[in-house]
RNA sequence: GGGGGUGUAGCUCAGUUGGUUAGAGCGCCGGCCUGUCACGCCGGAGGUCGCGGGUUCGAGUCCCGUCACUCCCGCCA
C-alpha cells in the first residue's frame, strides 16, 4: 500500500467496488450525523465521499478534523445504494468506507471558506491566495491557462516558429512605459531594467537569421493596473518573422488564435480567418474606439453637415469652432419612455459630456427636443446617414473630433448593452490597421510618435528621407505606419508592426519627432548597429496571454486568471512585496534613500 | 496625479426620521442526531460600526478630515 494514496479523489468508480483504496486530500466538507460521519475529501482531481461510523475506533480522528485539514484515509470502495447515488459527482456512485485515518496537517479556523461560492473581498483573497486557489472556479481558470499556453506553443511550433529565451536583466526597451529598475552591485550607480517586452531581442534574433521566433514572454511595466491590466508584470505570446509583409504576419497568427479560441471557447462562435481589417480612422469614426467590439452591431455615423448652420444653435455654433457631430443609432428605441432617455442623459453628464441629444423616429414622425429645431430635410439626412428606420432613435455626440469619437464609442457600448444588442457567446476578432505614425502633442504642438517608433512608415523610403518636419508637417501627419492591433470583443490582445529595419530611415523617423541622432544612437545603438550588418525586413506581434485566458474563461478581471497577482497598487499581499530592505544591502548597492516625508497623522493630545 | 463606489461580527450583508441592550445568514465552539451530499435541530461565544474630530441631551446614522480597498480617467500595447 502506498504511503499517501493508491488513487486520487476524482477517479474511483463503481467498477472499483470491493477494492481497498487509500486517498489523501483536504477535508472539503463534513456532514456529521453524530454516529455517522460523511467527509468529502478533495484533491486536484475531484471529490470523493468518505464515510465512517461511531463503531470505528478512529471515528474521533475524522470527526475532529476541521475543514481544509489534510488527511489520508484508507478503506473499502463501496457501491452506493441506488437512493444514495449523487449524480452531481463523477465519483457519486461509490464512497470510501474508512477503516484507517491520519491527519497530516490540521487546519486552523479559516479566514475564508474554500467550499461554497461565497464572494470575498480581493485583498482577503490575495492575502490567502493559497486558500483562494483551492476553490473550484479559479483552480479551473489556472488549468485552462496552462492548457491554452500548451496549445499556443503547439500551434506556433506547427507554424514553423521556434521558442527562444531572452534576458530578464537587460537595458531599457523601447516601449515607452516606465521600466522596473534593478541596481547593479558590481557597477555602482548603474541599473538593469526588466524588459517591457523582448522587443529588441526578438528583432536581433531576426538579424541573427533565426527567421521565426516565439516566446511565452514575461513583460514588466511600472504602470498602474486596471481590471484588464495586471500591474507590474504579464505574459505575451511574443513572435517575430523575417521577410514578411503585414499580411504574412496576419496569416501566421490568425489560425493560431482561431484554433485556440475554437478549442477552448466551449462552443462559442469564433470569427473565421481572415479576420476583418479596419483602419484606425474608420475604427474611430464607426466604433469610436481603436479596439472595436464587433459583437455590437451599432455603427456610428458623422452627421456634422446636417447640423452645420442649422436651427439647433448649440451644435451649429460648436461646429463653427471646429466640433463634429457623431450619430449613434439606437435600434428600436423610439418607443422607449421619456425616463429612459433622461437616464442616459444623466449618465452622459456623469461621464463628462454636456448632455446627450437625441431624436426619436416615431410613427407620427421625428420627435424629441432636437427634432423641433431641425427642418425635415436635415432630419432625413441624419436618418439616412445613420441607417435608421421608423421605430429607431439616434443619439448625438458633439465635440472636437477626438473626444467626440471617444464619447460616441462609450455611448455605442452603453446603448448596445441597454438594448441587449451585443451578440452573446461569440468571439469577434478584427485587426485595427494603418495607425498614424505621428500626432501632435497637445501642449507643445510638437510632432510626436503616436504609437511605436520602431514601425515602418507606409511611405516611399527615399522620399521619407527628404521630408521636413516644418514644411511637410501636414504630409507627415498623414503618414500611416505598418502597425496593427489585434482586437477580440473590444479587448486589445496585442499590437504589432512591420519594423523599421533601416538605420537611415529610423534616424529620420526619430529626427522628425525631435530626437537628435546622437540620442537615438545612445539609447538604441545596439539594435541600430545590428541593422548595419544586413538586417532582414521583419515584423511580428505579441498577443497578451492573460487577456486571451480572461476572454476564454469569461472573467471580467485579469487577476482571476493569474495565480499570484498583485493588487491594483502593485503590492503582493501574500509575499509582502514591495518591502524595505536592510541598510546593509543598500550600502552594498551604493544606494541612499531620499524618501518623501510620510504623511503626518494628526493626533490630538487629549486635553488635561 | 484626478474622479466615482465601498468600509457594521472571521466572511457576506441588513440597520427606518438621529433615540433603549446594533441584527441575520455562513463560519466557529458546545449538545442531539446512522444515509447525508449547501445534512438537520437546539444552544453559545464573537462588535473600537475603518480611524480622528465636530454638531447634538443622544451619532452606525448628520458634518469635516483622514486611511484602506475597489472601479474608472490619466499613464500603459
Amino acid at each position: 500500500m502506498h504511503l499517501y494514496r493508491t488513487h486520487n479523489c476524482g477517479e474511483l468508480r463503481s467498477q472499483n467496488a470491493g477494492q481497498t483504496a487509500r486517498l489523501s486530500g483536504w477535508v472539503h466538507r463534513k456532514r456529521d450525523h453524530g454516529n455517522l460521519l460523511f467527509v468529502d475529501l478533495r484533491d486536484h482531481y475531484g471529490l470523493t465521499q468518505c464515510v465512517i461510523d461511531v463503531s470505528s475506533p478512529i471515528f474521533g480522528i475524522l470527526e475532529g478534523a476541521r475543514p481544509e485539514s489534510v488527511v489520508t484515509v484508507t478503506g473499502q470502495v463501496v457501491r452506493r445504494s441506488a437512493d444514495t447515488i449523487n449524480p452531481k459527482l463523477p465519483t457519486g456512485e461509490i464512497e470510501l468506507a474508512v477503516t484507517e485515518a491520519a491527519v497530516q496537517s490540521p487546519a486552523d479556523v479559516l479566514p475564508m471558506q474554500v467550499a461554497g461560492e461565497q464572494d470575498y473581498p480581493e485583498d482577503i483573497r490575495l492575502r490567502y491566495r493559497y486558500l483562494d486557489l483551492r476553490r473550484e472556479a479559479i483552480h479551473a481558470n489556472l488549468l485552462l491557462r496552462s492548457r491554452v499556453i500548451a496549445a499556443l506553443r503547439q500551434h506556433m511550433i506547427a507554424q514553423g516558429f521556434v521558442e527562444y529565451q531572452t534576458p530578464i536583466l537587460t537595458a531599457s526597451s523601447p516601449e515607452g512605459a516606465r521600466d522596473y529598475l534593478v541596481p547593479s552591485r558590481i557597477h555602482p550607480g548603474k541599473f538593469y531594467a526588466l524588459p517591457q517586452a523582448p522587443q529588441q531581442f526578438k528583432q536581433l534574433l531576426m538579424v541573427a537569421g533565426f527567421d521565426r521566433y516565439f516566446q511565452i514572454a514575461p513583460c514588466f511595466r511600472d504602470e498602474d493596473g486596471r481590471a484588464d491590466r495586471s500591474p507590474g508584470e504579464f505574459y505575451q505570446l511574443d513572435f517575430e518573422m523575417s521577410f514578411v509583409t503585414q499580411d504574412d504576419v496576419f496569416a501566421a497568427i490568425e489560425p493560431v488564435l482561431e484554433s485556440v479560441f475554437r478549442e477552448f471557447g466551449q462552443g462559442r462562435a469564433v470569427t473565421p480567418a481572415p479576420f476583418p481589417r479596419i483602419t484606425y480612422a474608420d475604427a474611430m469614426l464607426k466604433y469610436g474606439s481603436d479596439k472595436p467590439d464587433l459583437r455590437n452591431p451599432l455603427i456610428i455615423a458623422d452627421v456634422t453637415e446636417a447640423f452645420r448652420g442649422s436651427g439647433f444653435g448649440l451644435f451649429a455654433r460648436s461646429i463653427e469652432s471646429g466640433s463634429v457631430v457623431r450619430a449613434i443609432p439606437a435600434t428600436g428605441a423610439a418607443a422607449r419612455p421619456r425616463s429612459w432617455f433622461d437616464k442616459l442623459n444623466e449618465w452622459a453628464r456623469e461621464n463628462g459630456a454636456g448632455g446627450l441629444g437625441y431624436i426619436q423616429f416615431a410613427a407620427e414622425g421625428p420627435k424629441g427636443p432636437i427634432a423641433k429645431n431641425l427642418d425635415a430635410e436635415r432630419i432625413e439626412a441624419i436618418r439616412i446617414a445613420a441607417g435608421l428606420k421608423e421605430g429607431d432613435a439616434v443619439f448625438f455626440a458633439c465635440d472636437k473630433p477626438e473626444p467626440a469619437a471617444k464619447f460616441a464609442g462609450l455611448v455605442r457600448t452603453r446603448i448596445g448593452t441597454e438594448l441587449e444588442l451585443i451578440e452573446e457567446n461569440a468571439f469577434r476578432f478584427c485587426w485595427t490597421i494603418d495607425f498614424p505614425m505621428y500626432e501632435v502633442e497637445e501642449e507643445s504642438g510638437k510632432l510626436i510618435f503616436s504609437h511605436n517608433p520602431f514601425s515602418m512608415p507606409q511611405y516611399d523610403i527615399e522620399a521619407f528621407g527628404q521630408l521636413d518636419p516644418v514644411q511637410n508637417r501636414e504630409e507627415i501627419l498623414g503618414i500611416k505606419a505598418f502597425q496593427y492591433d489585434i482586437v477580440c470583443n473590444g479587448v486589445e490582445l496585442s499590437s504589432g508592426a512591420i519594423r523599421n529595419h533601416r538605420p537611415d530611415t529610423m534616424l529620420k523617423a526619430f529626427s522628425i519627432a525631435g530626437y537628435p541622432a546622437e540620442e537615438v544612437e545612445a539609447r538604441f545603438g545596439g539594435m541600430l548597429n545590428a541593422f548595419r550588418f544586413g538586417a532582414p525586413p521583419h515584423g511580428g506581434s505579441a498577443p497578451g496571454i492573460d487577456r486571451i485566458v480572461m476572454l476564454l474563461a469569461d472573467e471580467p478581471n485579469i487577476r482571476e486568471v493569474i495565480a499570484f497577482p498583485m493588487n491594483q497598487q502593485a503590492q503582493d499581499l501574500l509575499m509582502q512585496a514591495p518591502a524595505p530592505i536592510t541598510a546593509e544591502r543598500l550600502r552594498e548597492l551604493h544606494i541612499k534613500l531620499d524618501l518623501p516625508k510620510p504623511k503626518k497623522t494628526v493626533v490630538e493630545e487629549p486635553s488635561p
